[in-house]
DNA sequence: GGGGGAGTGTGGTCCAACCACAGTGTAGGC
DNA sequence: GCCTACACTGTGGTTGGACCACACTCCCCC
């Protein structure tokens, strides 16, 4: 076995047993090292791979910003490398959207109506109708839709939807630049979004999920990815 | 923006253009960091960042088994950060079931009857009747149900969904060790297993989702993890 | 009492060296 | 002529040490 994965098993183990908790603060560097008798090098390895899978943060310096501390972004690990698969053309882009709209669709049906997310993707949709440009238009949505897999109260579902986004954020972008007519479009997004949002409001999961597939896939193949396209590579 | 990001940043490129394609060898690493004009280290954290990712294998010695080379294993990637974030006790066991439930109940209700991956999954249903011991059953039980996504046709959703059986697989091997009467159960999971076979060969869809449902759900409830049991950390 | 510099500890980077490994080529013995 | 055994080459694996930038803390000096 190689020496840095000994170091991520004594973390993976310091993780399992609740010695390392979310928040709590590795050893220095050069500590941990010492008291695992592997380099620091080793160490530094390990620590690179948790952080790329969003378990650690690093900081330099001193206070409270610095040092190896645990944190949770699972959202940060499943989008790095589903967009470096997507990189390597072996996960289509097809599979992506039609993943998403899985998670979305079901997220939709399983919101609850009284979650604060749900207050959260209201108050989006109110800055969605009041900003410009499409930059800000899109960086809202992308929340209004994470919102929503909040909702539902599922961290698994919720990580992997934020993934999946993350994943095709740059194709999304190409394509929205290749509508023929944005203001439109962004006002047809906008009532859409407030039909899937009354449909969660009123308890109807089934419709909100529906509602939701149509939104997708309508805007995907609005942009030009039909269904059986596939990735550019 | 730190070194190592910068090789990762080079690589992805390489990747994305095409210059660089699954199978493709990475130059050794001391040529990589003369050629980036960064030190070997910084370019041997990318790598291990990029392992773990399940974008490159790195081989030591000489042959075909040796140097860096680029493959396409996102199931690893996905597995270990979840496996890592149910060790934090951010990803709730519960959740991760429910997804599995979302996710094999699609691909079962998507399997296409043709498929060469369900004719491998008759096969593993007869090693399954042969075979003694829980861990050999329990290693064909995952094989058949990757099978059955496989037969889905959507690498994303079988990527997640053998991800998230390796995230919980030491949870489930302990779960299983709970049960009262081994035998009987395999031999019910058997009898399952046939049924939903045998509903994706008649292209009843709807009903093969709903026996995988149940198959999956029905096991955990069995082995002790009810509706709204929460990791245990 | 307040401001500024020294001190401390953190991660970030680099280098030079050595090891283990596996295939290759070659020189030697048979 | 063939085959074995050795040295060679190139790969990643690991180590120790050195230096840097950074951010905070402490203490001296004004």
């Amino acid at each position: 076995m190689r020496t840095h994965q000994l170091v991520l098993q004594w973390i993976e183990g310091q993780l399992s047993s609740g010695q390392l908790a979310l928040g709590g603060r590795l050893p220095a560097e050069r500590s941990l090292a010492e008291q695992l008798q592997v380099s620091r090098t080793s160490v530094r390895e390990a620590i690179r791979i948790l952080e790329a899978m969003g378990v650690l943060r690093v900081g330099v310096g001193s206070g409270p910003e610095a040092g190896t501390v645990v944190v949770a972004d699972p959202t940060a690990a499943l989008g790095s490398a589903l967009r470096l698969h997507v990189a390597t053309s072996h996960l289509p882009v097809k599979d992506i959207v039609e993943t998403r709209v899985l998670l979305e669709s079901w997220a939709a049906s399983r919101a609850r109506a009284d979650s604060p997310a749900l207050a959260e993707a209201d108050r989006l949709l109110e800055q969605m109708d009041s900003c410009s440009g499409t930059e800000a238009f899109l960086a809202l949505d992308v929340r209004f839709h994470l919102a929503l897999a909040d909702a539902a109260g599922n961290a698994v579902v919720s990580a992997m939807m934020g993934s999946l986004r993350e994943a095709i954020q740059d194709y999304a972008g190409r394509l929205t630049g290749s509508l023929p007519d944005w203001e439109s479009t962004a006002a047809r997004l906008r009532a859409e979004h407030r039909g899937i949002l009354a449909a969660i409001s009123s308890h109807d999961g089934a419709r909100a999920a529906q509602l939701v597939a149509e939104h997708i896939e309508g805007y995907y193949a609005e942009a030009g990815l039909g269904p059986g396209a596939r990735s550019a590579g």
